[in-house]
DNA sequence: GCTGGCACTCCGACCGTGCGAGTGCCAGCA
DNA sequence: TGCTGGCACTCGCACGGTCGGAGTGCCAGC
């Protein structure tokens, strides 16, 4: 039906304007500024159904109308087309990225980048551990009954852990325990390692079984504990800048929230390289986010996520800009990350 | 003169007044909350002087004094003692720094310690690469002509480069480079250690020498480069929360500062271990700085500053408190870096 | 089913007032 | 000489009333 066609298109115009004027907005505005072909008075009366629908609501009577969360839901779902980067912003992302000498760097330059395009708090996840491979396994000895292990994974990630041993460690033994990890677990997904550690105890040589045995509850520690899943945030600075109106006044619940993390690292996980999820307002379960929009991807190749990064931000956001720029960081960032 | 000892006594009254409460001091409220043993009529008169002298100010005509920068500075100089940690705060430090697992971590627990304890943004500088020595190098073979430099400093601290290599190398090279490496660096400075590349240069052995001069290159410049002192900060929700009366009104700029990175870095490798710095207001040149006051300490041992750690708050803030609490902390991270 | 017109609602800006807190000054007193 | 109580004055701010404008819902007409 026509009707629907139109209401919809109201919708989409309530949203954008909402979204660059942060005003509700008026059934006069909506007809001045968009061609929606009908009069302020039609309108009224779409936008009255709208309204029971639960699209949008109204702050005060006479106030203009304001999208509600399933106003947006409906609004990136069917109305929105993720819009294209310009050829200088692709640009930008790529010399942003490039040069930068390690995963540390490359991560830190990400969520500047996503925070900067999108004027939102940008949030990056660094590879997880579970999804990754040992690549190498160094083990260094910083006392005479003191290792320090390193573990090295295929997606660039440097973890260290110090183990104190009972009794002296000589040198001989250190490089031979260093050969037999490596040999035992290079290339070995993090997620099996943790398998392989009971037949590491039973195949190892004689004079070594103690020091393995002492090594490898550390080191299944270090390995497996899949705990120990770190975020990288950038651009709070943007909170604090405009969106004071749109968090009822204060953004410091939205602040601790980041700092802690794990809720944040909960819902940037459950990602997929290549789609873009977004979550709005009330559909983030954490109390602290009910007033917030998440947009979240899954960065590394095509077959294997490695993490997610995205952006966090007020549900009066710009969902089909900054879809694009998440989505198109990811790709740049996954790229990098495949070739070193 | 018992005039100025007086007189003194009222600025330290109005400075702890204003630092609990949040408002212009009175004469009345000073008579009321302190034993000066003197009458409203007489502290006008002493506050009128500290006014004329710069210590405090007005806000309107007919409001209570406040603190000038000015004022601050006395105040934390000469007014104020120390206060000491009680025994559940000291224990709470030992608790939450406890079983810190690498460097990451003990600096993560540490600025969450610190913010939650100052109620401020904390910072922390990562033990600087220029006070450090090299404990170990690691050489890994990433692929066939590239390979992976990891350096692990006496600090705990492990930084990564990839080199990539005009041909392909076999695993024997890499093990002889690592020897070479490591005897020739393992124990030496990081900022003697530029010095040393041009003699390995010429010591290393004929087949070795195109492998080493490849890599010297990025070996300088992990070793050298000082430039990537890395900064933790933490509580930024703290700004969020009360002070946004403190900063007039927007905190945004001193978040941009903060995530900058650079200048408060520069301000805080400026300490030496065991003393504490108070910089206030307008004693800090970058603008963005101005409305706020840092308190800063090196840690590490006695000899020997391995960083900076420190708050960053709005000028009016709780100075004796904080000071104790940013030297406490900074001491037992210095103790646990020291052990490990 | 769309449109223009109209009456109604209600928020928010504006303004004026009064109160209270705080000051500066002065005369008196130890 | 220095402290004190008293007093007149200033001024910010909270309070309350008013007004205008934006926006709506509804209705009659096309």
């Amino acid at each position: 039906m026509a009707h629907d066609e139109r209401r919809l298109e109201v919708l989409r115009a309530i949203v954008q304007d909402f979204v660059s004027t942060n005003d509700p907005v008026g059934s006069r505005a909506l007809a001045d500024r968009h061609d929606l072909g009908v009069s302020p008075a039609t309108i009224r009366n779409d936008m009255a159904v709208l309204e029971e629908q639960g699209y949008i609501t109204q702050p005060h009577t006479s106030a203009g109308r304001v999208p509600t969360d399933k106003g947006y839901r409906l609004f990136v779902d069917r109305l929105s087309a993720v819009k294209p980067l310009s050829v200088a912003e692709r640009r930008a992302i790529e010399r942003f990225l490039d040069g930068a000498v390690d995963l540390h760097d490359v991560l830190g330059r990400t969520v500047r980048l996503l925070a900067q395009l999108t004027r939102q708090v940008a949030v990056v996840q660094y590879p997880t551990l579970s999804r990754s491979a040992v690549r190498h396994l160094e083990v260094v000895q910083v006392a005479a009954a003191r290792l320090m292990l390193v573990l090295i994974t295929d997606t660039g990630r440097v973890e260290q852990r110090v183990v104190d041993c009972p009794a002296d460690i000589d040198a001989g033994a250190v490089a031979e325990l260093r050969t037999l990890l490596n040999s035992a677990f290079s290339g070995v997904k993090l997620t099996d390692a943790g398998d392989k550690v009971p037949d590491l105890l039973e195949t190892a040589p004689q004079h070594l079984r103690g020091l393995v045995a002492t090594v490898s509850s550390t080191l299944l520690e270090t390995l497996v504990e899949p705990s120990e899943d770190r975020l990288v945030i950038g651009g709070t600075a943007n909170l604090a800048r405009g969106s004071a109106l749109d968090f009822q006044g204060t953004v410091s619940p939205l602040l601790e929230a980041l700092e802690e993390q794990v809720v944040v690292l909960r819902l940037i996980s459950e990602v997929d390289a290549g789609t873009v999820l977004v979550r709005i307002g009330e559909e983030n379960d954490h109390e602290a986010l009910t007033g917030a929009s998440l947009v979240t991807v899954g960065y590394g190749s095509r077959d294997r996520a490695l993490g997610g990064l995205g952006i966090v931000g007020p549900t009066r956001m710009d969902y089909p800009t900054n879809m694009a720029a998440v989505r198109a960081v990811a790709r740049y960032v996954g790229q990098i990350l495949a070739e070193s």
